[in-house]
DNA sequence: CGAATACCGTTTTTT
DNA sequence: ACGGTATTCG
């Protein structure tokens, strides 16, 4: 066993590290006086709980700086985790910025699974299981090249063992079989620690497709991402020595979004951090919003009984938002019970008050935001313009974004989604990284089964069938079960050449790949050849395009590794979606998306009872669901700095079916001090002054509106909840009108470019047909997207978007 | 085998 | 309403 192999570069590092010795510490420049304790009170552990906006990030990359410079440890010799790897990389930005030259590395700052990951690798052998094989039962290791599958691979495993288990797929969904998987795994219970009252999951069965689907990820040399950190608690909790090196290695630790941890992340943390308990953990317990994917707020609740003599450190000066908005936030979040507690002070000018308005339907919702940030992209009201940058609307579930989506997409409005699929988990890129796999493990089947018939190569279920039974026969791979299949023309006719095609081309290019063929260029071969470019050419649905341009940038993402090896073991891990910066745009996202942004302007639309908090967080999972929603609110309003806005809607479609709702609960409980209450128009005798056009054109749209709503809940019971009112009687000033005389501004480079029956093709609703122009906006019938209006500029001739007539 | 149709589910999401 | 998937039909 060679695991220990790194003990002397350890022995030397520390050896060094008190050399180092205290020199000047820049770093402590300007830090308040609890950031300042954060940073200087080095040993034992440190709970530090660091509100929205109080500068945690700079504190704890300025206790790292601290513990390099007074020597306490060697960079290497400090485990930092984060949970994403965006949090990870701007960690290490800081530090980059912060300790110029002087640190190169830190190795062990990363998400929990890539550092388990690195320590896995190390330690695979470690981990075996008993697994039966042809009648007996053989002991299999895990090898340090394992493959890391991804949530596709590990759905399409589970659920070929639901079916060879016999059960009914219809009513024992293989997706649910995950999600029980993956909630064990959470509390890192191993298939022979599932406690006797969940055993009883999935049909009673499944505790034994549990057992069966860690097998034979072991047999496919697999880990799924709740393996990296269950294995590496394995190995530390089965190998004394290995523990004791890892307890002296990891001098300090430092733990970012602690109350995000899960169980298996608070054991392993326990374990690593068991002999010195020199821990630190950043957290904010009301800022716990993930408990549905196994979080335990009470991880961080309870960490000074847990680590004894702990020090718990308030960072509570908030430097980001103003007065206002902090008592606003305080004042919801002040509804939870069992908080650790703090409060927010800030030195910044008053600002403006919280603003709330109620809208009679989900559209006209979206209409007001998006005259409001065209508002405010001009300065209103005496206060400075702001950029589209500048601003954020922040939705509880993500068809909210719909409205917004569509409303901006007709007036023009610039705007960006995050969130979505990330780059690697889409379609297309998991495709081609199943080319790359198999090229570079032949023997890697599930990468064989994604793409046996992508492209379309005529060979079905039946095929498919004939492979596996093949292969099993054998003993060998699919790939190798498929070349037998060519072989003995047990697949002939067109799908066998097509078979044969695949196995010869998957041949020469892992040849090539051997050889040492530069690997981009072998990137690009495979992607031709095997097809796959050609099959996305030819597509003809709007996401084509954007699908070739996705495999470009893959390739183009080649760049930065040595080989495709070296590629796949990071993709998994590493790969995001960086956005660059093009013409500013409004941001629009999910709350649980925004933690850690903030933003000078934010929107937060949909508080409604119902929607916001959601009605299946409070029936799943009850007083504890509501306090995670109200948690959720906190979080949102803490991202503004300057001015937030909470808007809800009468009235909202909701699957189809128009639905009224009450103002949500949290607007009740929001301070009045610091709350103003924008009186809609016409809600009540329309004493305030519509004027001219912009007047007439809002009673239309109303009209028109409502005539079709006759099921919709009436004024009068919707606006009756005892916060709206109570809010609703301090109303100060009406509500800002449309702004004149928008619609007689015409685009006219945007009215020339196209005329009535011209094809046109949008990036997000695909060709269409251009039947009416009005104004700036053109009418366009799409093909698959139905009827919309839209401002010019977001269309592009259909030709010049690469559609073929015909 | 591949295209047309019936059916289902529908909060939040990282690695 | 809608989009993804599973089944059915040609």
């Amino acid at each position: 066993m060679t695991h220990f192999d790194d003990s002397d570069a350890m022995q030397a590092a520390s050896l060094s590290a008190r050399a180092m010795a205290a020199r000047p510490m820049p770093y402590l420049e300007g830090l308040n006086p609890a950031q300042m304790q954060a940073v200087q009170t080095l040993d034992g552990p440190v709970l530090m709980l660091a509100g929205a906006g109080t500068g945690k990030t700079r504190a704890l990359t300025a206790r790292i700086a601290h513990l390099l410079a007074q020597g306490k440890a060697r960079p290497n010799e400090i485990l930092a985790v984060t949970f994403t790897n965006k949090a990870a990389r701007e960690m290490r930005e800081r530090l980059g910025r912060m300790m110029g030259e002087a640190v190169e590395g830190m190795p062990w700052l990363g998400t929990f699974h890539a550092i388990c990951v690195k320590l896995l690798r190390r330690h695979a052998e470690l981990i075996a299981r008993q697994v039966p094989q042809g009648g007996e039962l053989r002991e299999i290791h895990l090898k340090s090249n394992f493959t890391i599958l991804d949530t596709d691979d590990q759905l399409r495993l589970l659920k070929q063992l639901i079916q060879a288990a016999g059960i009914d797929e219809k009513r024992w969904p293989p997706r649910q079989l995950a999600g029980i998987i993956d909630h064990w795994k959470n509390r890192a219970w191993t298939p022979d620690k599932i406690p006797a009252h969940e055993a009883q999951a999935f049909d009673g069965k499944g505790v034994a497709l549990y057992r069966e689907y860690q097998d034979r990820l072991l047999v496919l040399n697999a880990c799924d991402f709740g393996d990296l950190l269950l294995h590496v608690i394995d190995i530390l909790q089965a190998n004394d020595d290995v523990l004791a090196q890892y307890r002296r290695w990891f001098r300090y630790i430092l733990v970012d979004e602690y109350q995000d941890t899960n169980v298996a992340q608070y054991l392993w943390l326990r374990l690593l951090a068991g002999g010195h308990k020199n821990i630190c953990c950043v957290g904010d317990d009301d800022q716990s919003i993930y408990g549905w994917r196994g979080a335990e707020v009470g991880n961080i609740l309870r960490f000074e009984t847990d680590f004894e003599g702990a020090e718990v450190i308030r960072l509570e000066q908030n430097y980001r938002s103003t007065p206002h908005i902090l008592g606003a936030a305080s004042g919801v979040i002040a509804g939870n019970k069992g908080r650790l507690g703090k409060t927010l002070w800030t030195e910044a000018e008053e600002g403006e008050k919280v603003r709330l308005i109620g809208h009679w339907d989900g559209d006209e919702e979206a209409r007001w935001i998006g005259e409001e940030a065209e508002a405010m992209q001009r300065g209103t009201r005496g206060l400075d313009p702001y950029s589209l940058d500048d601003m954020a609307i922040l939705v509880r579930a993500a068809h909210q974004m719909r409205a917004f989506e569509d409303r901006f997409l007709t007036i023009g409005l610039p705007y960006r989604v995050i969130g979505g699929p990330r780059f690697y988990e889409r379609l297309e890129i998991r495709d081609a990284m199943a080319y790359f796999r198999l090229v570079v493990s032949p023997e890697d089947d599930l990468a064989f089964e994604r793409i046996v018939n992508t492209p379309k190569r005529g060979l079905g279920d039946k095929a498919q069938q004939t492979i596996q039974v093949m292969a099993r026969a054998n003993g060998v791979s699919l790939l190798e079960g498929a070349r037998l299949c060519v072989r003995s023309k047990t697949i002939g006719g067109k799908g066998g050449k097509a078979l044969g095609e695949l196995v010869d081309g998957l041949d020469r290019w892992r040849a090539e790949m051997l050889d040492g063929r530069d690997h981009i260029r072998l990137a690009e071969e495979i992607l031709d050849e095997s097809g796959y470019t050609a099959f996305w050419q030819n597509e003809k649905t709007p996401e084509a395009p954007g699908r070739l341009e996705n495999l470009k940038e893959l390739v183009k993402a080649l760049e930065g590794f040595e080989n495709l090896q070296g590629f796949l073991e990071h993709v998994a891990l590493i790969m995001d979606n960086e956005t660059q910066a093009e013409e500013p745009k409004i941001t629009l996202m999910t709350l649980h998306a925004a933690k850690g942004l903030e933003f000078p302007v934010v929107f937060l639309p949909g508080w409604e009872d119902g929607l916001f908090p959601s009605q299946r967080s409070m029936d799943e999972s009850g007083v504890k669901g509501l306090e995670e929603e109200r948690r959720l609110a906190y979080v949102g309003i803490t991202r503004a700095e300057e001015l937030c806005t909470i808007s809800f809607a009468a009235n909202r479609r909701v699957y189809g079916q128009w639905q009224s709702a009450l103002p949500s609960r949290f607007i009740d409980e929001l301070p009045e001090a610091h709350v103003e209450v924008l009186t809609p128009p016409g809600l009540y005798g329309g004493g305030f002054g519509a004027t001219g056009m912009a007047a007439a054109q809002q009673s239309a749209m109303s009209g028109g509106v409502e005539s079709n709503l006759q099921d919709k809940a009436s004024k009068a019971d919707v606006y009756n909840s005892p916060g709206w009112r109570r809010l609703q009687a301090n109303a100060s000033r009406p509500i800002r009108q449309p702004t004149e005389a928008k619609n007689l501004t015409i685009d006219a480079s945007a009215v020339s470019a196209f005329g009535e029956g011209d094809r046109v093709f949008h990036t997000k609703f695909g060709y269409g047909d251009v039947t009416g122009i009005e104004g700036d906006k053109l009418e366009v019938a799409f093909d698959k997207a139905g009827t919309k209006k839209i401002v010019g500029r977001f269309l592009v001739p259909a030709a010049q978007a690469g559609e073929v007539p015909f």
